[in-house]
DNA sequence: GACAAGC
DNA sequence: GCTTGTCAACGCTGA
DNA sequence: TCAGCG
């Protein structure tokens, strides 16, 4: 992370200097090769700009992710340049980053576990952080489930919204306490935190069943066939992300499209309030500097499990 | 973005 | 030294 | 079987 820079640009003593309101544009961000190489071209957003995001929120990104497997959604010449994902560790992979040598695995899979693994993802312009839904030492129990909510170009944000209020009242129906998120794209992430033992197959199941069950429900509204053209004018219930080794987008992860959104964590009680354009990489360090509490408070601690 | 091969 | 080419997931769904 | 999907 400290690798020579045959520049004569000064480097910054500490990362807090480079985030100062007065800060020269010319400090370098220690490790961080091409700084100045814009990665979302419409906004004029730079690698330099990604890593001070990750480095300004990483106390509120590490939580989402550290010990589980993760995937990578690498840009490496901008968001409108070809992009790939990365799930296993390849020649010249940043050392910080870890390697998780599981016997169930053929190959070996990453995770990130602290903040300089964080800021080495935005060396290797690795924008979108996508974990998986167990831990790294417990790679077969999931502790969570994510109903995804992929709306139809034809659906507004408030039925989006009204949709979601749905789905947490039948799984509060099924005594599951679940969180809400913004994925940084035109769909909505229900979070569902779970403690005890439970296999992939119990938490697919379940999803499965409780995407038809919603569709079945409310036909006009929702779908649990994911074949585009059932989806009109709908929201697909994407239980798909409940499997194992599915992954779905990290909360505040920056997401690789114009505006350079972030999958925000917000409380139900803002969710009616809030627009999904309004969090990006610029707008998100004023939110959570202004915030009293955490709008994911008590999800660690929140204890349930499926019902048998 | 990192690396190896080819010039 | 510089340029160029190669590589960097995965597995299910539904037709 | 395979393009499409996230
Ligand atoms: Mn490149
Ligand atoms: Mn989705």
């Amino acid at each position: 992370m400290f690798a020579d820079q045959s520049s004569n640009v000064p480097v910054a003593k500490d990362l807090a200097s480079v985030l100062a309101p007065s800060r020269s544009i010319d400090f370098q961000i220690p490790g961080l090769t091409n700084p100045g190489r814009v990665l979302f071209p419409r906004d004029g957003i730079t690698k330099r700009d990604a890593a001070a995001y990750l480095f300004q929120v990483n106390k509120w990104l590490l939580p989402h992710i550290v010990d589980r497997p993760i995937s990578l959604l690498r840009c490496a010449d901008g968001i409108d340049g070809e992009q790939f994902f990365q799930r296993h560790p390849g020649k010249g992979f940043p050392s910080e980053i870890t390697t998780l040598s599981l016997d169930s695995e053929d190959e070996p899979l990453l995770a990130i576990n602290d903040a300089e693994a964080l800021l080495a993802t935005a060396q290797i312009s690795a924008i979108e952080l996508h974990p998986w839904g167990c831990r790294s030492d417990d790679i077969e129990n999931p502790d969570r489930i994510i109903i995804d909510l992929d709306p139809d170009e034809a659906v507004g944000w408030n039925v989006l919204v009204e949709a979601a209020f749905i789905v947490r009242s039948e799984l509060e129906s099924r005594d599951l306490k679940t969180f809400v998120k913004t994925t940084g794209g035109k769909g909505l992430h229900v979070v569902v935190p779970l403690t005890g033992q439970h296999t992939w197959q119990q938490v697919f199941e379940f999803s499965k069943l409780f995407a038809t069950a919603l569709a079945k429900l409310h036909p006009k509204r929702f779908v649990a066939n994911m074949s585009k053209s059932r989806r009109q004018g709908k929201i697909f219930v994407d239980y798909h992300r409940n499997r194992r080794g599915a992954t779905a987008i990290a909360a505040y992860s920056l997401r690789a499209r114009p505006g350079a959104s972030v999958s925000t964590p917000i409380t139900w009680d803002e969710l009616p309030m809030v627009n999904p354009g309004d969090f990006t990489l610029r707008t998100l360090p004023t939110r959570l500097a202004a915030l009293r509490t955490d709008p994911w408070a008590g999800l660690e601690s929140t204890e349930q499990r499926l019902a048998e």
